[in-house]
DNA sequence: CTCGATCCCTGGACGC
DNA sequence: TGCGTCCAGGGATCGA
């Protein structure tokens, strides 16, 4: 599932092999993803390509104005999101097309860059000048990007679970799942701790593992759990690091207590009940035994 | 402000 | 082999 090593990857991917490209034309199938097809469209036709970017867990392919714009839309992109299936590859128009492929867009070089997505929770959308900042604006800063002190600033205070918090893109933006377990592992800190009480230490190990959990799997091209694939269909190396996403039952490489599963923020959450104890919570173990004198 | 529930969608795993 | 069922999950939305 694509998070930000995996969206990172397919980014330079498609910068390497189609920044400078124009679309000749595009072929849509289904639309249900795409924000205003008809508009898409007949926008995206006749555009090139200037450069592919990364932004969170999308990519932006910014597109040079139409000749007949005169200076407007200078900072017009196509952003796509890849949801949990989706994948943007640049195939020979010779190749046989997979199954669910929606978007073709034909390319100066003859080739096509297709957009395939079995379960279709990705996103498309063609937005210029005013909608595109005001669609950047709704996310957090890039892990990546912020410093210590804009973590915490983040963090602090906040009465949310630290693996919603990670998980919440405007929070931070490009977390999913896997690099949050991968990360809240590394750093000792149970997913259900809430932000507020991340002690400094703690938090400032939080910061840096989730950096180094992430440079470490942009390096390896990213998780390939079920199906992704980089630009040339080759898998990435990141799952065979997971210490925690998806090891329910098998020993922790700390120190061999069996992972468990539980959910929290409504999803799947790995970790060490050993190296990852659960929060003491104070607060609620009393207002329960006072709940249960009262009903008494 | 934060929560859980629900929906979107298909393929894969699993039980019989 | 072929059903039916459940699950995966990012994000939007809604009601509590």
């Amino acid at each position: 599932m694509p998070e930000l090593p995996e969206v990172e990857t397919v980014a330079r991917g498609l910068q390497r092999s189609v920044a400078g490209q124009r679309i000749l034309n595009v072929a849509l199938g289904k639309t249900d993803f795409i924000d205003n097809p008809d508009r898409f469209e007949s926008e995206l036709t006749g555009r090139t390509i200037a450069r592919v970017e990364r932004y969170g867990k999308f990519m932006l392919l910014r597109l040079t104005a139409k000749p007949e714009a005169c200076g407007r839309d200078l900072d017009a992109a196509l952003l796509v999101h890849l949801g949990m299936t989706g994948a943007l590859t640049p195939q020979l128009s010779s190749d046989a097309h997979a199954k669910h492929t929606h978007v073709v867009m034909r390319l100066g070089d003859g080739r096509e860059l297709r957009y395939v997505d079995p379960r279709r929770f990705g996103r498309m959308a063609y937005l210029s000048g005013k909608a595109l900042a005001e669609e950047l604006r709704r996310f957090g800063l890039d892990p990546l990007e912020m410093s210590l002190e804009q973590f915490r600033v983040q963090i602090h205070g906040r009465k949310a679970r630290i693996k919603a918090l990670l998980l919440d893109q405007s929070v931070l933006r490009g977390v999913g799942n896997i690099y949050a377990d991968e990360s809240l592992w590394k750093a000792k800190v149970h997913p259900a701790q809430l932000g507020a009480r991340l002690k400094p230490p703690q938090l400032a190990t939080l910061y840096a593992e989730l950096q180094k959990v992430l440079k470490k799997a942009i390096a390896l091209r990213g998780s390939s759990i079920s199906d992704f694939r980089d630009t040339e269909g080759i898998p990435g190396e990141y799952q065979q690091h997971h210490r925690a996403y998806g090891r329910e039952g098998k020993p922790c490489f700390r120190c061999k207590t069996a992972i468990r599963r539980i959910v929290v923020a409504g999803r799947s959450s790995y970790f060490c009940p050993h190296c990852q104890p659960r929060p003491a919570r104070r607060s609620t173990s009393r207002k329960r035994k006072s709940e249960k004198a009262r009903t008494k």
